[in-house]
DNA sequence: GTTTAAGCGAGACGGTACGTCAGGTCTTGTT
DNA sequence: AACAAGACCTGACGTACCGTCTCGCTTAAAC
């Protein structure tokens, strides 16, 4: 039920007591959750299907309900698996206003792909093991930090912004009201993002 | 797959050109609405099965077919006729920092419960038709907006805020950043109230 | 698990307490039951399957399940329906030698062909449910001895047996001898039928 | 499929090229074989797995593979090698029909048991592969009809049959009629021990 | 008052996917 | 090599729902 196994797994690499057996074909695994990532961009979490899951891999069900114990904690590896290579290189356009409009354009563009239907369709699995939340959370929290700091550091030496303006609140709120405002039927469009970045971001970091 | 359909026909109640046969007994659609509601908080929107809800609410699955097409419409017509009585009557504390806390606590108490749930389970179906997310959006927006508005008059009145605040922005925000810290796993506790409060909606009140 | 409430509802046609629901296509059980002996006939008992039957018979899984708790039942009842028109016409030769020999051909034919198979393939349902068995013997003991018995009494006319003998015996034998026969590896041909009539039935019917 | 090379191993014990390596560990085949039957008298042919019969035996798999071909054959070699110490010692009770009738006590009594069982769950075995039949009756005929030749003997001693008597008619028949009663559902009681001696065999014995 | 068209419960129907189990093969490391 | 362990693909198992479709009843408006 929970994927608390498969995190420890993932946590501590070493002290397997396994002991004989033909080892796990990690090839098999990485193909389950490729065609996992494909089929969930494709037709969506609900639509997925562990059955088709492993036709794409060319896999048997059996593989892969030894190793994962449902859709969700399958969908749930598979994400954490991929999720490193975001945020990566936003420019710095000359202003405040400018960086932070094209990190909300970034962002836009990710969660109306892949990134914002696996957040919706995991936020109820979420709900069910706070735990398993935290995880997936802790895991991007720092990495995105490291992409978002410098925009705060370089309006900062602009004098666009006070010593103290806190890079995280940027985390914590603009991805919560793009993906309310999704959740809204609103379109993640341009008119969005200048609305977000002016009357929010921005007035969020001058205290 | 749409929701189309549903939502004209709860828009023109007349113009039913029905011509004989034995009228809908609107005893049935609010015993299969009830059923839907409690299922729903029980198990889930993803778990939840039409069958379950024509067993709940002795109907045939038939008749539930007959009034909506398909599962996310039920459900969604099922959360529109329930929403209507919340955020009433939130007090006048003397302060604004006291009156939104006590917003913060409202909204955090619905959103452990049902509605929370229901706004997870129903995001992934909102993605798919953003018209249904708008018009469930609109239908409970006006309404919160006239429980909040009078927080923002008080404060101005007292001078803790200057003419132009938006009280929308309050909307905008605060579920937002609420629904995404449960979504990270985290609790909507006492501490984080008091942060959402401080350092996002005041801060963000006063341009 | 038994096949009892099944050749219950064969008894007592009436009664049907059902009311209600949309009635069973009995052409539907038809089909299933079709599928069902052409499978055992091609594959055996033990290599068919309810999915292949389902196939076959262009129906569900679902339907046959709905009908019959498992693949004994179902190939039970398959027989049953289907063992109606044996042991036709057998001709008068001149002679009981000649009769048994050809009752003798008539009754290898069969059983090296689907009805060997069935026995076979039933013989361990049987001895689980020892009631299944005696339902299904019962069913052609009778219509078998009416094949049978004027071969005696032919017989019994030109003198070639004593008035006593008794036709019953070669049911309990000839059967009996022949499947084990074929059970040791041996083929059922022109040999053996001379051997079974000159040296056991016949004996057999002389006190 | 078929058993051949099983049963030509069997044969030619020498012979073996085995080239190094590791001996098989008689031991293992023993275990083996041992907890087939065991499985087999439990819970039945078809409901035996060679995943449980490895289990049992603590075994693995491949080593039961590549010693046996599949299922069929496995059972057949650990029936087999198990069907040795039957019929042995029946007493002298002074008249041909007491004999026989303790001969047709002892084969219900294993007929009830196990060996009813694995004949019948062979049947179907049998019918697809005869050489498979012909070579497990042969290995038990001689052996049986040691054990019956001294019941015609002593008969014949006594004057109750004629010189020419056939002791492989009995072999023939009892065994097979006693399987048929079975196979429609009717127990092997006294009653039936009674009818096969004195109506089928003596008069089969008497020409 | 009849029609009569529809609502309604029950449930059969062809499907799809579920999660489990066993089949037979292959791959480890150990003996 | 043989062996225990166990991963692997295949495919059937029996179950649960899906959305559609008859059935044999109401039930109320239209005739």
């Amino acid at each position: 039920m929970t994927t608390r196994q498969e995190i420890d797994f993932q946590e501590d690499v070493a002290a397997e007591p396994s002991r004989g057996g033909r080892p796990r074909d990690e090839a098999r695994e990485q193909a389950i959750l490729e065609a996992a990532i494909d089929l969930l961009a494709e037709v969506g979490y609900e639509a997925m299907s562990i059955e088709g899951v492993a036709v794409r891999a060319k896999s048997s069900k059996a593989t892969i309900y030894r190793r994962w114990p449902g859709k969700a904690e399958l969908v749930a590896d598979a994400i954490r698996r991929r999720s490193e290579p975001i945020l990566e290189d936003l420019p710095d356009t000359g202003s405040l206003r400018g960086d932070l409009l094209a990190l909300a354009r970034f962002m836009f563009d990710n969660m109306e792909g892949v990134d914002g239907g696996l957040m919706c369709g995991l936020a109820v699995a979420v709900r069910a093991d706070a735990e398993f939340g935290r995880l997936m959370a802790a895991h991007t929290h720092e990495h995105k930090l490291r992409s978002i700091a410098p925009i705060v550091s370089r309006a900062q030496a602009r004098g666009e912004l006070p010593p103290g303006a806190d890079a995280s609140l940027i985390l914590q709120v603009a991805p919560a009201v793009a993906l309310f405002h999704q959740m809204n039927g609103e379109p993640l469009d341009v008119q969005f993002a200048e609305h977000l970045v002016d009357h929010i971001l921005i007035p969020l970091l001058r205290p």
